[in-house]
Order: structure tokens, then sequence, then C-alpha cells
RNA sequence: GGUCCCGUAGUUCAAUGGAUAGAAUAGAAGUUUCCUAAACUUUAGAUACAGGUUCGAUUCCUGUCGGGACCA
């Protein structure tokens, strides 16, 4: 239990003891104090002022009062301003906490409680490169589903392929037409930015067929109904779920090109997956349910055949499930998906990792499954994401706006070489542990940048300004971090120190403001990772490591760790910093940043 | 047309209804015989507008203006 919760219980326990009033945790707010006051935290007496019929300052005094007498090892002093009552926590409490937690590897993480949690995420589609944004959904997917993990939870990653379609056959009688046979290998370009090209190129010729009609005199809706190329990939489309063989050769061929490339960027970012599923495979299960929901009563067909719910007594609209065609929509894959996805893992949760333009889309989903019973449907959460915007407005495939997730990579690793050579420190490292450092520190500066914001909000990025690498960003983060690691080398290189056996009743007190500041911030981590969990934003675990980071450079610039006073106060901040270095290193690590030994 | 989201320093972001709205960056001024100056210290700068709810509103409600998304 931390101590915003102990002091929680604590005045709980004495306004029922001492004032028969019984409170809700969530009645009474317990926060840090602010800093131009005297304490460590403060205790808003306001909530419960009125009930008790006492002035806030009586209530106060009298609170602090008992609470100091009963709680002697927690609580070392107390004042009242208005109804804020700031009380002190005792350095026998920081020293007690610090001497627990400095050398657990598992500082701040729970116990396994049994709950297991799905999170799908990344979910591209299989026609083109990934960009920008899809880098946002997977950094927060994965760093989403391993603060569940450290909080206690199974997790399963998963992923689904938008693999059929007829923006896939877009791509494929695009190669089909100007390829002449060429692939991947033998052009040298990676797969997934191949088979790109050809889906841009179908939008190039598309337009110029569209053109070349409306010269001859077509209206444009006829136009773009009759140009070739799209009446050719509608028919491949038919093909494909006919399953005639050389259409789905060449699917295959081709799906296989864009997988090859994706495991190139995934394997760089990090990404991974316990399970992917197919929308191939999938819509066959939706329709099957849509047939189910047509017995239940849940969903009704229209005269011309196609298939829907009625949600207005919901507050939402009409939704179609499946077309006059039988041929299946979005949804009636996805709620294939949601049942295949229970079937195989009967998670408690899961999560979809899906930006916010599918707000609407979730809302249905959710209550369509709900409507059938399906065992899955009180589990289902769209984790909403924002899109990332550029100044202009959004990323334009027609405008050639869209920034590419490769190109952004090489850029951000770059930037970090460059930066790294004008400091000027590289001496002693192998061209390999450089490479690797470049690796590390541009990889998580793009990380940072996209993960330290709310995940619900929109945010915009500059292309022209390159991403910082000082202030709130991962290189701060990872610079606190090597000059603790470089501490601990410099330690151990002459006498080893045997940190455990520091003693709390020492010179090593009074903790000076920095000190104890600092072992403050520590205590809260455990927390910061249960808010982080709670309101599924790696934003949260971000700022707290860079509020860390911070106090420690602080900490660091005003005292000498290896030349303190007294033998007492180096062990005091060698625990310090060791317990500082944990806490960044799985902070981080959550956020799927690597941490470099030195920089 | 209907539904939903968002307007905070020049810029990019914070703030479970709580004290004088925090950071970062850009700006100004300092700090290196001492464990890594990719750092530290100081300084200036913001709640779109108008009402309401209450001890207290960036936060909740209503309206206006501005931006965005979705549904046909």
């Amino acid at each position: 239990m931390d101590i915003i919760d102990q002091i929680r219980t604590a005045t709980r326990q004495v306004l029922q003891d001492s004032y028969q009033y019984s409170l809700d945790a969530k009645d009474l707010q317990v926060n840090e104090t602010k800093p131009e006051f005297e304490g460590d935290y403060t205790v808003v007496l306001f909530s419960f002022v009125k009930a008790l019929k006492k002035s806030p300052e009586g209530l106060g005094n009298e609170l602090g009062q008992i609470l100091l007498s009963n709680y002697p090892h927690l609580f070392a002093g107390y004042n009242v301003i208005k109804g804020f009552l700031n009380l002190s926590v005792t350095e026998t409490y920081w020293l007690q906490f610090l001497k627990n937690q400095h050398t657990n590897p598992l500082f701040g993480q729970k116990e396994k409680n049994g709950q297991k949690v799905m999170v799908e995420y990344s979910s591209p589609n299989t026609n083109k490169p990934l960009h920008m944004g899809h880098l946002r959904n997977n950094f927060l997917g994965w760093s989403v589903a391993e603060i569940y993990k450290a909080n206690g939870y199974d997790i399963v990653k998963t992923c689904i392929a938008n693999d059929r379609g007829i923006h896939i056959c877009k791509s494929m009688i695009a190669w089909q037409l100007f390829a002449n046979g060429a692939t991947p290998a033998s052009t040298g370009i990676k797969g997934d930015h191949f088979v790109g090209d050809y889906y841009v190129l179908f939008g190039t010729e598309y337009k110029r067929q569209v053109d070349e009609l409306m010269q001859g005199g077509l209206s444009k809706e006829e136009a773009e109904k009759e140009a070739p190329i799209m009446k050719g990939a509608q028919q491949m489309l038919l093909d494909w779920e006919a399953g005639k063989p050389e259409v789905i050769e060449l699917w295959k061929t081709m799906n296989s090109w864009v997988y090859a490339g994706f495991d190139v960027t995934y394997k760089r970012i990090g990404s991974d997956f316990d399970k992917i599923y197919y929308e191939s495979n999938t819509y066959l299960l939706g329709k099957q349910l849509v047939e189910t929901g047509l017995q239940k009563g849940v969903f009704y067909k229209k005269e011309d055949g196609s298939v829907w719910i009625d949600l207005t007594a919901d507050g939402l609209d009409e939704k179609i499930v499946q077309r006059k065609d039988g041929t299946a929509v979005y949804m009636t894959q996805d709620i294939g998906l949601a049942v295949n996805k229970y079937d195989e893992f009967k998670c408690d949760l899961s999560l979809y990792v899906v930006g916010d333009e599918q707000n609407y889309h979730f809302k249905v989903l959710k209550l369509i499954c709900q409507k059938l019973g399906l065992p899955s449907a009180d589990g289902i959460y769209h984790l909403s994401y924002g899109m990332v915007e550029l100044p202009s407005g959004r990323m334009k495939t027609r405008e050639g706006t869209v920034v590419d997730a490769d190109d952004l990579l090489d850029e951000m690793i770059l930037e970090a070489e460059t930066k790294t050579k004008e400091q000027g420190k590289t001496e002693g490292f192998t061209p390999e542990e450089l490479q690797d450092l470049y690796n590390i520190l541009g990889l998580g500066g793009l990380k940072f940048f996209l993960l330290r914001v709310d995940p619900k909000k929109r945010m915009v990025f500059n292309p022209s300004e390159s991403i910082d690498l000082h202030g709130y960003t991962a290189t701060f983060i990872q610079y606190s971090y090597a000059r603790i690691r470089s501490v601990f080398r410099k330690e151990a290189s002459g006498k080893v120190v045997d940190l455990a056996a520091f003693s709390n009743s020492s010179p090593a007190v009074p903790l000076l403001p920095l000190e104890r500041s600092l072992i403050i911030t520590l205590e809260k981590y455990a927390s910061v990772l249960e808010q982080a969990r709670i309101e599924m934003s790696p934003s949260v675990i971000a700022a707290y490591a860079f509020e860390l980071a911070k106090g420690f450079n602080s900490f660091f610039s005003e005292h000498s760790i290896l030349s303190a006073e007294s033998p007492d106060k180096k062990q005091l901040r060698l625990q310090i910093s060791q317990l500082t270095a944990t806490a960044l290193q799985s902070a981080m690590h959550l956020l799927g940043i690597r941490m470099p030994e030195r920089m």
C-alpha cells in the first residue's frame, strides 16, 4: 500500500472513530502538497467539513493532532491552511521504503491477478506500407499491453490483417497491367512499398481513364463507372470470392510480399503478436452469425435482401450488417472476429486499438454483440486514439503528404547519429555499439514523441522540424539513466559497496530536500502504473519518467554521490540512484524504449 | 440534415471540481579545475466568447464563434 492509500485509510479511520463519520474513499481527496506550502501530502477537508459542522481550520487541527498521535511512524507534523490539512511524512517511512525496494528488480509491478486482456493493434491493410499514424497505433497498442502486464494481467497481443476487399484488388490489377512480372526481389524494393506503388499506380491510371472518358462526352459518374481498370478490380473481387485459382494465387503472392515488408518494420519497432487474424477467414463466420441474428429477430431483412439492425431505440441509427448480394461488410466480419477471439482466448477484456474515426463503428459493434447475446460482448472496448496530423491538416495520399513509417524511422536514427557525433562522446564504442546507440536514441525519441500525448487526442507532427532531443524527450531520460550507470561503473571499479547494509538510524538523516523529493517521486511509481492502466494511457508513464529524470538531474548536479559528505550519505545516494535507474528503465520499457548504458 | 469530439503561453503538450493553471520548446540572463553541460539555475509569457450551477470551474450545464470526425 503506498503512502497516499495509507493516509486515506488513516484519515477515514480517524473520522470514523472520533467523529462517527464514515466517508467513501472516493470522497476523500489526498494530493501532493504544492511546493509553496510545508508538508508532503494534503488532505482536502471541504467535502466533509459541512457534514461535521466544524470550521475548516478547527477540524483540520483536530484531525492533524489525532493523526499525529495515532500514527507516529507515518506523520511527523502538520499545518492547516484554509481547508487544507498539510501532512509531513516521517523520514523513517521514506528510509524504510528505500531500504525495502532499492534492490527490487520488479519494483512497482503487481502480482498476477488471474485476469486476461487481449489487445488488438496495428491491423494494417495489405495494400500499402505503414505510415506515421500506424506508428502511433503500434506504439500505443504494444505499450498498453505491457502496462496491463506490469499490473498483473495476462496479455494476448493480436493483429487483424485487412487482407481482402476491393483495395487489395486495386493493387493486384495494377500489377498485372504494369509490372511486366517485376517483383520485390527483382527490383530490390521492400515488399510493402512495392505493392503500395502499384496501389498508387492504380489511382493514377484510374484518374487518367476517367478524364479520357469525360472528354469523350461521359458524365463524371458514368466515367467513374465505366473506367476499365475499375471494372477490372471489381471483376477481380468477384473472382476472388468465387475462388478463381489464378486470382487467389496472385492475391497470396502479393500479400506475402507485403507481409515480408511489414515484418521488417515490425521487427525494427518491436511490435510483436501472439496471434494474427485474417479478414479473409473471419468474414465467413460473420455471415453465419448474421443468419443466427435473423433467426433470433435481432436483425431484419429488407425487401432488397439486405440485412439490418435497428438501433434507433439506443439512440443510434439503423445499420447494415450484410449487403443485398449477400457479401460481407466490415461489421459482418468484425462480429465473426469477436467470436473467434473469445472462443480461442476467453479474455476478460478485449481492447481494439483503432483510430477515433471508427468510434461509431465500435459503439455499434458492441451493441450488436450484446443483442446477439455473445459472451464476448461486454469485454469489448474500443481503445480510440486521435489522428496524427500535419500542421496543414490530415495526411493525404493524393497530395503526397503521407509520412512514411520507414522513412521517418531512418530520419530519426540518422538524426540521433548526427547529434551523437556532435557531442563527441563516441570514444570507446565499437562501430556495432554505436549503431545500436543510434537505434536506441532515434527509435526511443520517436516512440516517446508519439506516446507522451494523451492517446485520445489528436496530435500534430511537423515533418519540417526534426523531433527534438532536448527537454520532454526520451533522450533526456536516457541521458539521466546513462549518468547513473556511469556512477555505478566507477563505484564498481573501486571497492564494492554492500548497499543493503545501509541502516536508517544514521547520519544520512535528515534528508536534504532534493533527496527527499526524489524518494517521494520514486514511491509513487506503483500508483502511476495503476493509473496508466486505468486510463489506458502510456502518456501517464511518460510524464512520470520525465518527472523522475528531472528530479534526478537536479539532485545529481547539486549533490555528489561518490564523494558524499559521509559514508552514510553516500550509501543513501547510491540507493536512491539505483532505484531511480530501475524505475526509469522499467517505465521506459513500458513505452517500448530501451536505455543505453552510455551515451 | 443528425450524432460525437476538440478550442489552455509564439509553438507542442499537462492539470481525479481544489491553494498563486504546470512542463517543454522558442526568447532573456547565468553555471564546467568537481560522479557525463544531450545537464543545471533564474526570468518573462496562456484557460476562444457570454451566461449558469457552488464554499470553489480549465474541468460540470446552456448558448455563440472556430476546428475536426462519423452517419446517410
